[in-house]
DNA sequence: CGTTTATGGATACTGATACTATCCGTCGTA
DNA sequence: TACGACGGATAGTATCAGTATCCATAAACG
Protein backbone atom coordinates (compact mmCIF):
# COMPACT_ATOMS: atom_id res chain seq x y z
CA UNK A 1 0.00 0.00 0.00
CA UNK A 2 1.42 3.34 -0.61
CA UNK A 3 0.80 6.60 0.86
CA UNK A 4 -2.24 7.57 -1.23
CA UNK A 5 -3.78 4.78 -0.70
CA UNK A 6 -3.16 4.85 2.55
CA UNK A 7 -4.90 7.92 2.97
CA UNK A 8 -7.76 6.85 1.15
CA UNK A 9 -8.40 3.93 3.41
CA UNK A 10 -8.20 6.08 6.34
CA UNK A 11 -9.69 9.14 5.06
CA UNK A 12 -6.91 11.33 6.65
CA UNK A 13 -4.76 13.63 3.70
CA UNK A 14 -1.58 12.46 2.56
CA UNK A 15 -0.05 15.91 4.09
CA UNK A 16 -1.29 15.06 7.58
CA UNK A 17 0.34 11.69 7.16
CA UNK A 18 3.17 13.21 6.38
CA UNK A 19 3.49 15.18 9.21
CA UNK A 20 2.57 12.78 11.63
CA UNK A 21 5.25 10.69 9.99
CA UNK A 22 7.62 13.38 11.08
CA UNK A 23 6.70 14.05 14.21
CA UNK A 24 6.78 10.00 14.96
CA UNK A 25 3.31 9.56 15.84
CA UNK A 26 3.41 6.66 12.61
CA UNK A 27 6.38 4.81 12.03
CA UNK A 28 7.63 4.81 8.32
CA UNK A 29 6.46 2.40 5.63
CA UNK A 30 8.94 -0.14 4.22
CA UNK A 31 11.36 1.47 1.42
CA UNK A 32 11.20 -0.48 -1.62
CA UNK A 33 13.11 2.14 -2.88
CA UNK A 34 15.02 5.32 -1.96
CA UNK A 35 11.84 7.38 -2.68
CA UNK A 36 9.24 4.64 -2.97
CA UNK A 37 7.42 3.20 0.86
CA UNK A 38 5.25 0.71 1.73
CA UNK A 39 2.38 0.72 4.66
CA UNK A 40 0.59 -2.41 5.85
CA UNK A 41 -2.68 -2.95 8.00
CA UNK A 42 -0.60 -1.62 10.70
CA UNK A 43 -0.49 1.67 9.62
CA UNK A 44 -4.37 1.98 9.38
CA UNK A 45 -4.95 0.47 12.73
CA UNK A 46 -2.21 3.27 13.58
CA UNK A 47 -4.01 6.15 12.04
CA UNK A 48 -7.45 5.33 13.26
CA UNK A 49 -6.02 4.62 17.39
CA UNK A 50 -4.48 8.77 15.90
CA UNK A 51 -7.21 10.20 14.95
CA UNK A 52 -9.49 8.73 17.75
CA UNK A 53 -7.33 10.30 20.28
CA UNK A 54 -6.84 13.70 18.51
CA UNK A 55 -10.51 14.25 17.15
CA UNK A 56 -12.41 12.44 19.70
CA UNK A 57 -10.41 12.45 23.11
CA UNK A 58 -8.88 16.07 22.13
CA UNK A 59 -5.04 14.31 22.93
CA UNK A 60 -2.37 16.69 22.02
CA UNK A 61 -0.19 15.18 19.21
CA UNK A 62 2.90 15.48 21.44
CA UNK A 63 0.93 13.70 24.24
CA UNK A 64 -0.51 11.14 21.59
CA UNK A 65 3.29 10.51 20.52
CA UNK A 66 4.29 9.42 24.33
CA UNK A 67 1.31 7.15 24.08
CA UNK A 68 2.21 5.27 21.29
CA UNK A 69 5.33 5.20 21.96
CA UNK A 70 4.67 3.24 25.36
CA UNK A 71 2.57 1.14 23.44
CA UNK A 72 5.40 0.02 21.44
CA UNK A 73 7.69 -0.24 23.95
CA UNK A 74 6.66 -3.88 24.83
CA UNK A 75 9.95 -4.59 26.10
CA UNK A 76 9.15 -3.18 29.73
CA UNK A 77 6.20 -3.78 32.58
CA UNK A 78 2.64 -3.39 31.45
CA UNK A 79 2.66 -1.36 34.74
CA UNK A 80 4.94 0.89 33.38
CA UNK A 81 3.56 1.33 30.10
CA UNK A 82 0.27 1.79 31.40
CA UNK A 83 2.26 4.66 33.92
CA UNK A 84 3.73 6.11 30.79
CA UNK A 85 0.79 6.55 29.05
CA UNK A 86 -1.02 7.98 31.92
CA UNK A 87 1.47 10.52 31.98
CA UNK A 88 1.17 11.56 29.11
CA UNK A 89 -2.63 11.90 29.71
CA UNK A 90 -1.92 14.46 32.30
CA UNK A 91 -0.93 17.42 31.60
CA UNK A 92 1.62 19.87 33.48
CA UNK A 93 -1.58 22.46 34.92
CA UNK A 94 -0.42 25.50 36.32
CA UNK A 95 -1.16 25.98 40.20
CA UNK A 96 -3.88 27.11 40.49
CA UNK A 97 -4.63 27.29 44.20
CA UNK A 98 -2.80 29.08 47.00
CA UNK A 99 0.26 26.70 48.75
CA UNK A 100 -2.08 26.79 52.10
CA UNK A 101 -5.11 25.64 50.34
CA UNK A 102 -3.18 23.45 48.48
CA UNK A 103 -1.51 21.90 51.73
CA UNK A 104 -4.62 21.53 53.28
CA UNK A 105 -6.13 20.07 50.01
CA UNK A 106 -3.08 17.69 50.26
CA UNK A 107 -3.65 15.98 53.36
CA UNK A 108 -7.36 15.42 53.12
CA UNK A 109 -6.12 13.72 49.66
CA UNK A 110 -3.74 11.61 51.72
CA UNK A 111 -6.78 10.59 54.15
CA UNK A 112 -8.95 10.01 51.07
CA UNK A 113 -6.27 7.59 49.39
CA UNK A 114 -5.58 5.74 52.89
CA UNK A 115 -9.38 4.99 53.67
CA UNK A 116 -9.83 3.61 49.76
CA UNK A 117 -6.26 1.81 50.41
CA UNK A 118 -4.95 2.71 46.92
CA UNK A 119 -1.55 2.73 46.71
CA UNK A 120 -0.08 5.26 44.51
CA UNK A 121 3.43 7.37 43.85
CA UNK A 122 3.41 9.89 45.49
CA UNK A 123 4.64 12.19 41.93
CA UNK A 124 1.89 11.15 40.09
CA UNK A 125 0.78 13.87 37.78
CA UNK A 126 -3.03 12.77 38.65
CA UNK A 127 -2.53 13.47 42.30
CA UNK A 128 -1.09 16.87 42.04
CA UNK A 129 -4.01 17.43 39.84
CA UNK A 130 -6.82 15.97 42.74
CA UNK A 131 -5.28 17.82 45.10
CA UNK A 132 -5.45 21.81 42.97
CA UNK A 133 -8.96 20.66 42.37
CA UNK A 134 -9.85 19.77 45.43
CA UNK A 135 -8.40 22.98 46.63
CA UNK A 136 -10.27 25.01 44.26
CA UNK A 137 -13.80 23.49 45.05
CA UNK A 138 -12.78 24.69 48.20
CA UNK A 139 -11.73 28.47 47.24
CA UNK A 140 -14.83 28.32 45.04
CA UNK A 141 -17.09 27.90 48.14
CA UNK A 142 -18.24 24.49 46.96
CA UNK A 143 -17.81 22.72 50.57
CA UNK A 144 -20.48 20.51 49.86
CA UNK A 145 -18.77 18.69 46.94
CA UNK A 146 -16.09 18.02 48.72
CA UNK A 147 -17.76 16.54 50.97
CA UNK A 148 -18.64 13.49 48.67
CA UNK A 149 -15.53 12.75 48.22
CA UNK A 150 -15.52 9.25 49.31
CA UNK A 151 -18.96 8.54 47.47
CA UNK A 152 -16.78 9.77 44.11
CA UNK A 153 -14.13 7.27 44.78
CA UNK A 154 -16.55 5.02 45.28
CA UNK A 155 -18.08 5.16 41.97
CA UNK A 156 -14.96 5.77 40.47
CA UNK A 157 -13.79 2.32 41.74
CA UNK A 158 -16.84 0.72 40.15
CA UNK A 159 -15.19 1.68 36.96
CA UNK A 160 -11.92 0.83 37.34
CA UNK A 161 -13.42 -2.42 38.24
CA UNK A 162 -15.60 -2.71 35.03
CA UNK A 163 -12.31 -1.71 33.21
CA UNK A 164 -10.62 -4.84 34.49
CA UNK A 165 -13.34 -7.12 33.16
CA UNK A 166 -13.47 -5.79 30.10
CA UNK A 167 -10.20 -6.28 29.27
CA UNK A 168 -10.00 -9.60 27.83
CA UNK A 169 -7.13 -9.47 25.10
CA UNK A 170 -5.06 -12.05 23.80
CA UNK A 171 -1.66 -10.76 23.10
CA UNK A 172 0.38 -8.48 25.83
CA UNK A 173 0.36 -5.76 22.54
CA UNK A 174 -3.50 -6.26 22.52
CA UNK A 175 -4.06 -6.13 26.56
CA UNK A 176 -1.23 -2.78 26.40
CA UNK A 177 -3.67 -1.31 23.50
CA UNK A 178 -7.00 -2.36 25.15
CA UNK A 179 -5.71 -0.32 28.78
CA UNK A 180 -4.91 2.13 27.06
CA UNK A 181 -7.41 3.17 24.55
CA UNK A 182 -9.96 2.13 27.65
CA UNK A 183 -8.09 5.05 30.12
CA UNK A 184 -8.68 7.25 27.06
CA UNK A 185 -11.97 6.99 25.27
CA UNK A 186 -13.22 5.29 28.62
CA UNK A 187 -12.98 9.05 29.91
CA UNK A 188 -14.87 10.75 26.82
CA UNK A 189 -17.73 8.08 27.08
CA UNK A 190 -17.75 8.90 31.04
CA UNK A 191 -18.04 12.82 30.02
CA UNK A 192 -20.56 12.39 27.51
CA UNK A 193 -22.54 9.71 29.61
CA UNK A 194 -22.28 12.15 32.32
CA UNK A 195 -23.89 15.38 30.33
CA UNK A 196 -26.30 13.35 29.45
CA UNK A 197 -27.33 12.12 32.72
CA UNK A 198 -27.18 15.98 34.11
CA UNK A 199 -29.24 17.34 31.42
CA UNK A 200 -32.16 14.62 31.49
CA UNK A 201 -32.25 15.12 35.75
CA UNK A 202 -32.18 19.01 35.62
CA UNK A 203 -34.98 18.81 32.84
CA UNK A 204 -36.61 16.51 35.48
CA UNK A 205 -35.88 18.69 38.48
CA UNK A 206 -36.57 21.85 37.02
CA UNK A 207 -38.02 22.40 33.79
CA UNK B 1 -9.85 48.39 44.46
CA UNK B 2 -8.12 49.53 41.89
CA UNK B 3 -6.46 46.67 38.62
CA UNK B 4 -3.50 46.80 40.81
CA UNK B 5 -4.37 45.31 43.74
CA UNK B 6 -7.08 43.13 41.91
CA UNK B 7 -4.10 41.60 40.10
CA UNK B 8 -2.36 41.20 43.27
CA UNK B 9 -4.83 40.17 45.09
CA UNK B 10 -5.54 36.98 42.84
CA UNK B 11 -2.09 36.47 41.46
CA UNK B 12 -2.94 36.81 37.90
CA UNK B 13 -1.07 39.81 36.04
CA UNK B 14 -2.22 42.90 35.39
CA UNK B 15 -1.99 42.44 31.50
CA UNK B 16 -4.00 39.25 31.41
CA UNK B 17 -6.81 40.59 33.67
CA UNK B 18 -6.90 43.26 30.62
CA UNK B 19 -7.33 40.57 28.11
CA UNK B 20 -10.40 38.71 30.27
CA UNK B 21 -11.63 41.99 30.07
CA UNK B 22 -11.10 42.68 26.50
CA UNK B 23 -12.52 39.20 25.83
CA UNK B 24 -15.52 40.01 27.86
CA UNK B 25 -14.97 37.14 31.06
CA UNK B 26 -14.73 39.91 33.10
CA UNK B 27 -17.03 42.31 33.63
CA UNK B 28 -15.40 46.17 33.29
CA UNK B 29 -15.03 47.82 36.92
CA UNK B 30 -16.74 50.65 37.84
CA UNK B 31 -15.58 54.00 36.36
CA UNK B 32 -14.97 56.31 38.30
CA UNK B 33 -13.21 58.73 35.93
CA UNK B 34 -12.77 58.11 32.78
CA UNK B 35 -9.63 55.83 32.90
CA UNK B 36 -10.06 54.75 36.42
CA UNK B 37 -12.62 52.61 37.47
CA UNK B 38 -12.46 50.19 40.64
CA UNK B 39 -13.59 46.56 40.86
CA UNK B 40 -14.90 44.49 43.78
CA UNK B 41 -15.44 41.51 45.77
CA UNK B 42 -17.08 40.16 42.57
CA UNK B 43 -14.37 40.55 40.20
CA UNK B 44 -12.05 38.37 42.43
CA UNK B 45 -14.67 35.36 42.37
CA UNK B 46 -15.29 35.65 39.01
CA UNK B 47 -10.92 35.27 38.61
CA UNK B 48 -10.79 32.69 40.87
CA UNK B 49 -13.81 30.63 38.70
CA UNK B 50 -12.51 31.66 35.55
CA UNK B 51 -9.03 30.81 36.33
CA UNK B 52 -10.55 27.49 37.78
CA UNK B 53 -12.16 26.76 34.49
CA UNK B 54 -8.74 27.52 32.44
CA UNK B 55 -6.20 26.23 34.13
CA UNK B 56 -7.31 23.59 36.07
CA UNK B 57 -10.37 22.36 33.47
CA UNK B 58 -8.65 23.05 30.22
CA UNK B 59 -11.34 25.27 29.08
CA UNK B 60 -11.06 27.26 26.12
CA UNK B 61 -11.60 31.21 26.71
CA UNK B 62 -14.30 31.32 23.88
CA UNK B 63 -15.93 28.65 26.46
CA UNK B 64 -15.52 30.36 29.58
CA UNK B 65 -17.26 33.14 28.17
CA UNK B 66 -20.32 31.49 27.09
CA UNK B 67 -20.21 29.55 30.86
CA UNK B 68 -20.17 32.83 32.49
CA UNK B 69 -22.71 34.42 30.39
CA UNK B 70 -24.83 31.73 30.97
CA UNK B 71 -23.97 32.43 34.87
CA UNK B 72 -25.27 36.12 34.31
CA UNK B 73 -28.29 35.32 32.34
CA UNK B 74 -30.14 34.67 35.52
CA UNK B 75 -33.16 35.41 33.98
CA UNK B 76 -33.87 32.70 31.75
CA UNK B 77 -34.76 29.32 33.75
CA UNK B 78 -31.81 27.35 35.70
CA UNK B 79 -32.56 24.41 33.11
CA UNK B 80 -31.47 26.27 30.07
CA UNK B 81 -28.73 28.23 31.76
CA UNK B 82 -27.19 24.81 32.59
CA UNK B 83 -28.37 23.62 29.13
CA UNK B 84 -25.80 26.92 27.82
CA UNK B 85 -22.98 26.02 29.63
CA UNK B 86 -23.45 22.40 28.88
CA UNK B 87 -23.27 23.57 25.08
CA UNK B 88 -19.93 25.35 25.93
CA UNK B 89 -18.48 22.01 27.84
CA UNK B 90 -19.22 20.07 24.52
CA UNK B 91 -16.67 21.05 21.80
CA UNK B 92 -17.54 20.36 17.95
CA UNK B 93 -15.49 17.36 17.51
CA UNK B 94 -14.48 16.54 13.70
CA UNK B 95 -16.62 13.38 12.74
CA UNK B 96 -14.14 9.89 12.99
CA UNK B 97 -16.57 7.52 12.34
CA UNK B 98 -17.75 6.19 8.95
CA UNK B 99 -21.25 6.60 8.55
CA UNK B 100 -22.13 3.21 8.66
CA UNK B 101 -20.21 2.91 12.02
CA UNK B 102 -21.86 5.70 13.44
CA UNK B 103 -25.71 5.11 12.20
CA UNK B 104 -24.94 1.38 14.25
CA UNK B 105 -23.76 3.67 17.47
CA UNK B 106 -26.49 5.57 16.97
CA UNK B 107 -29.40 2.81 17.51
CA UNK B 108 -26.88 1.37 20.37
CA UNK B 109 -26.92 4.45 22.04
CA UNK B 110 -30.60 4.97 21.61
CA UNK B 111 -31.25 1.99 22.86
CA UNK B 112 -29.25 2.62 26.07
CA UNK B 113 -31.04 6.16 26.91
CA UNK B 114 -34.32 4.10 26.24
CA UNK B 115 -33.09 1.53 28.66
CA UNK B 116 -32.03 4.03 31.35
CA UNK B 117 -35.25 6.60 30.89
CA UNK B 118 -32.81 9.41 30.36
CA UNK B 119 -34.61 11.69 28.01
CA UNK B 120 -32.15 13.92 26.31
CA UNK B 121 -33.38 16.60 22.69
CA UNK B 122 -31.32 14.64 19.99
CA UNK B 123 -29.21 17.78 19.09
CA UNK B 124 -27.54 17.50 22.44
CA UNK B 125 -23.48 18.01 21.50
CA UNK B 126 -22.70 14.84 24.14
CA UNK B 127 -25.25 12.81 22.43
CA UNK B 128 -23.15 13.36 19.45
CA UNK B 129 -20.03 12.84 21.07
CA UNK B 130 -21.22 9.54 22.74
CA UNK B 131 -22.44 8.11 19.94
CA UNK B 132 -18.80 8.94 17.80
CA UNK B 133 -17.30 7.70 20.87
CA UNK B 134 -19.04 4.63 20.88
CA UNK B 135 -18.21 3.74 17.15
CA UNK B 136 -14.56 4.56 17.54
CA UNK B 137 -14.05 1.78 20.35
CA UNK B 138 -15.81 -0.59 17.75
CA UNK B 139 -14.09 0.40 15.42
CA UNK B 140 -10.58 0.09 17.11
CA UNK B 141 -12.32 -3.49 17.94
CA UNK B 142 -12.75 -2.92 22.14
CA UNK B 143 -15.86 -4.37 21.92
CA UNK B 144 -15.83 -5.64 25.42
CA UNK B 145 -15.55 -2.05 26.28
CA UNK B 146 -18.68 -1.59 24.84
CA UNK B 147 -20.36 -4.38 26.42
CA UNK B 148 -20.45 -2.74 29.59
CA UNK B 149 -22.13 0.07 28.65
CA UNK B 150 -25.03 -0.27 30.89
CA UNK B 151 -22.73 -0.71 33.71
CA UNK B 152 -21.21 2.55 33.17
CA UNK B 153 -24.62 4.23 32.80
CA UNK B 154 -25.11 3.18 35.92
CA UNK B 155 -22.29 4.53 37.35
CA UNK B 156 -22.86 7.73 35.63
CA UNK B 157 -26.24 7.95 37.45
CA UNK B 158 -24.57 7.48 40.63
CA UNK B 159 -22.33 10.60 40.17
CA UNK B 160 -25.24 12.81 38.74
CA UNK B 161 -27.31 12.01 41.92
CA UNK B 162 -24.14 12.90 44.50
CA UNK B 163 -24.19 15.99 42.63
CA UNK B 164 -27.90 16.16 42.85
CA UNK B 165 -27.40 16.06 46.64
CA UNK B 166 -24.76 18.21 46.67
CA UNK B 167 -26.26 21.21 45.68
CA UNK B 168 -27.53 23.18 48.21
CA UNK B 169 -27.27 26.91 47.91
CA UNK B 170 -29.51 29.38 49.30
CA UNK B 171 -30.08 31.84 46.05
CA UNK B 172 -30.79 30.56 42.54
CA UNK B 173 -27.51 32.89 41.49
CA UNK B 174 -25.58 30.70 43.90
CA UNK B 175 -27.18 27.45 42.83
CA UNK B 176 -26.49 27.89 39.21
CA UNK B 177 -22.88 28.58 39.82
CA UNK B 178 -22.89 25.82 42.31
CA UNK B 179 -24.05 23.65 39.25
CA UNK B 180 -21.76 24.54 36.87
CA UNK B 181 -18.73 24.00 38.72
CA UNK B 182 -20.17 20.93 40.04
CA UNK B 183 -20.31 19.82 36.44
CA UNK B 184 -16.71 21.15 35.37
CA UNK B 185 -13.99 20.46 38.62
CA UNK B 186 -16.56 17.64 38.99
CA UNK B 187 -15.35 16.18 35.42
CA UNK B 188 -11.74 16.98 36.62
CA UNK B 189 -12.32 15.25 40.18
CA UNK B 190 -13.11 12.55 38.30
CA UNK B 191 -10.71 11.90 35.84
CA UNK B 192 -7.67 12.22 38.46
CA UNK B 193 -9.33 9.91 40.54
CA UNK B 194 -9.85 7.40 37.76
CA UNK B 195 -6.32 7.65 37.03
CA UNK B 196 -5.31 6.72 40.81
CA UNK B 197 -7.82 4.09 40.89
CA UNK B 198 -6.05 2.52 37.87
CA UNK B 199 -2.38 3.27 38.91
CA UNK B 200 -3.58 1.57 42.08
CA UNK B 201 -5.74 -1.33 40.27
CA UNK B 202 -2.63 -1.53 37.83
CA UNK B 203 0.31 -2.25 40.60
CA UNK B 204 -1.53 -4.72 41.93
CA UNK B 205 -2.35 -6.94 38.94
CA UNK B 206 0.74 -5.92 36.86
CA UNK B 207 3.46 -5.69 38.94
C1' DC C 1 3.20 71.96 42.73
C1' DG C 2 5.78 69.19 39.98
C1' DT C 3 7.34 64.61 39.09
C1' DT C 4 6.89 59.80 39.14
C1' DT C 5 3.86 55.88 38.89
C1' DA C 6 -0.52 53.60 37.74
C1' DT C 7 -4.55 53.33 34.85
C1' DG C 8 -7.94 52.53 30.85
C1' DG C 9 -8.10 51.64 26.23
C1' DA C 10 -6.28 50.45 21.78
C1' DT C 11 -3.13 48.03 18.87
C1' DA C 12 0.72 45.08 17.95
C1' DC C 13 3.53 41.31 18.89
C1' DT C 14 4.73 36.51 20.57
C1' DG C 15 5.09 31.42 21.12
C1' DA C 16 2.84 27.18 20.79
C1' DT C 17 0.01 23.94 18.20
C1' DA C 18 -1.74 21.42 14.22
C1' DC C 19 -1.80 21.33 10.25
C1' DT C 20 -1.16 22.87 4.70
C1' DA C 21 1.43 24.14 0.81
C1' DT C 22 5.35 24.13 -2.04
C1' DC C 23 9.40 22.44 -3.94
C1' DC C 24 12.61 19.03 -5.62
C1' DG C 25 14.46 15.11 -7.54
C1' DT C 26 13.03 10.29 -8.27
C1' DC C 27 10.10 6.47 -9.47
C1' DG C 28 6.35 3.56 -11.38
C1' DT C 29 2.93 3.05 -14.76
C1' DA C 30 0.59 3.82 -19.25
C1' DT D 1 9.07 8.38 -22.47
C1' DA D 2 5.88 11.49 -20.52
C1' DC D 3 3.34 12.32 -16.40
C1' DG D 4 1.39 11.97 -12.09
C1' DA D 5 2.60 10.08 -7.42
C1' DC D 6 6.07 9.69 -3.99
C1' DG D 7 9.59 10.65 -0.07
C1' DG D 8 11.71 14.21 2.21
C1' DA D 9 12.57 18.92 3.46
C1' DT D 10 11.28 23.61 4.26
C1' DA D 11 8.07 27.27 4.57
C1' DG D 12 3.58 29.18 5.35
C1' DT D 13 -1.05 29.52 7.76
C1' DA D 14 -4.77 29.85 11.32
C1' DT D 15 -6.01 29.79 15.94
C1' DC D 16 -5.27 30.42 20.73
C1' DA D 17 -3.80 32.65 25.00
C1' DG D 18 -1.70 35.67 26.45
C1' DT D 19 2.31 39.85 26.50
C1' DA D 20 4.08 44.15 25.26
C1' DT D 21 3.81 48.81 23.91
C1' DC D 22 1.83 53.18 23.42
C1' DC D 23 -0.94 57.07 24.67
C1' DA D 24 -3.25 60.53 27.37
C1' DT D 25 -4.94 61.04 31.88
C1' DA D 26 -5.27 60.44 36.88
C1' DA D 27 -3.41 59.51 41.42
C1' DA D 28 0.30 59.49 44.86
C1' DC D 29 4.39 61.21 46.70
C1' DG D 30 7.89 64.55 48.19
Amino acid sequence: MRIGELSKATGIPVPTIKYYLREGLLAPGELTSPNQASYGEVHIRRLRLIRALVDLAQVPVAQVKEIVESLDADDIPLHDQIGRAHRALTPARKPTASPEARAAAAVEVDALLTRRGWTVEPEAPALATLIETVAALRTLGQDNLVAFLDAYAEAVERFTQLEVEAVAAPTRDQLAESVVIGTILGETLITSMRLLAQESTSANLWR
